[in-house]
DNA sequence: TCGGGACGATAACATATGTTATCAACTTCA
DNA sequence: TGAAGTTGATAACATATGTTATCGTCCCGA
């Protein structure tokens, strides 16, 4: 089993070529930094690799990653917020927040060297770090001797499947009103910190009609 | 790492209590069996565990799972298909498809003894066998020890987070109208097997709008 | 400090989608 | 074979949502 992982070891120009069945499981790497506060034993590597990594401190608004380019860096949040969205018919289309002591990378496109689908970008004035991908690859070989190692794996990807799964039910099931409510309820944080234009295309409508929506349950709850 | 997994060769009653990494990872155990088939190695154990299982000749409209209750067996297609559905306000949403060949639990249910979300029916006339929980524990036992059992889990678990992602991206990105063409091209068997009103609410819309949807393509297609 | 841009509310109108009802074709089963 | 249920098309109307335009506020940089 760890000689799978040992091959990693060899610091390659393209990911994808080392990982023979994990061509599509790109979103490994980013879950060991997307969880690390979870799993505090991970704090050890994070800091030997601190070295490496590029700190930078941006203004709102900088992009991290274009859509249509490759990744090149894994990137992990200190200080501020960044969204990924991608552009359809001249259009942003935000698909996720990402918040302080996450990590993230367009995953596709940094582990199989493919052009990325999403562009990276700060929403507010951010400290970000960059660590770039053979240190990531480094990083996965050491952690593969950790004896939780494929449990973390089987925890984090298990985390990330049910958050998109009850993102997808959200849509069949929920009108965009409720979704917004929901929004309110469970991240809230992400509604106090983040411009109103791209929670509405978060949540899949105009930004006219999400201030319709905001209008409606305002006046719902002044009634007394 | 191989000792980390020969804990669950004790049968439990609550996969949930020797999960303590993994109480959210219900999908794993689904994994093995909707892959098989991408996994021949795989197939020595499922023929080991044909006695085990329970054969279904049912028809069409068989509630396998009912919403609320507690799975106890996991599902595998032989001849036919099936459905997972939740209600809202007294109407059927239906969430995915399972045809031929591909296994499946309400996985939440399964592993940690909840009650299903959803419902599971067939669709068609369909022959299912049915594994109880504390052979899946024996044979995820056995598994363990298959050299690229982690490998096989990554494999599988980035291919269902791909297609979640992929589904929640869709909604933001596309018209009703879109993402039915997008079925129409990328799954048609789904098109000629399933009544169009599930299909419908598979796709977030009234059967009438798709009705409407079908009749405008059809007089797009007939210019000439 | 001034001016432009970013952000958000609102109105008016257009389009998309839901709801209800009706009808027809086709199964299924007694 | 006939009756009842299932599936799907369509019409008419209601509601939800998008589009465009206008306005006001706030913030930030020249």
């Amino acid at each position: 089993m760890i000689i799978e992982f040992k091959v990693y070891c060899s610091y390659p120009q393209s990911f994808g070529d080392l990982f023979p069945y994990l061509r599509k499981s790109h979103y490994l790497i980013s879950m060991f930094f997307h969880f690390r506060n979870k799993f505090p034993r991970l704090n050890v590597y994070w800091d030997k690799y601190l070295e490496f990594q590029q700190r930078l401190d941006v203004p709102a608004k900088t992009i991290l990653l274009d859509e249509g380019k490759i990744s090149q860096n894994y990137i992990y949040i200190e200080k501020g917020c960044v969204r990924s969205y991608f552009n359809k018919n001249g259009e942003d289309k935000t698909v996720q927040f990402f918040f302080e002591e996450e990590g993230l990378s367009s995953l596709e496109s940094f582990v199989n060297n493919l052009p990325s689908q999403f562009t990276i970008e700060t929403i507010e004035p951010s400290v970000i770090y960059l660590l770039p991908k053979q240190y990531v690859a480094q990083l996965i070989a050491e952690l593969s001797n950790e004896a939780d190692f494929t449990q973390m794996i089987l925890y984090m990807s298990a985390q990330r499947q049910t958050h998109y799964i009850n993102e997808f039910v959200s849509f069949i099931r929920d009108t965009p009103e409720e979704r917004y409510q929901h929004l309110l309820q469970e991240r809230p944080h992400i509604v106090q910190r983040v411009p109103q234009h791209y929670i509405a295309s978060y949540l899949g409508v105009s930004t006219v009609h999400l201030s319709r929506i905001k209008s409606k349950l305002a006046k719902g709850k002044t009634r007394f």
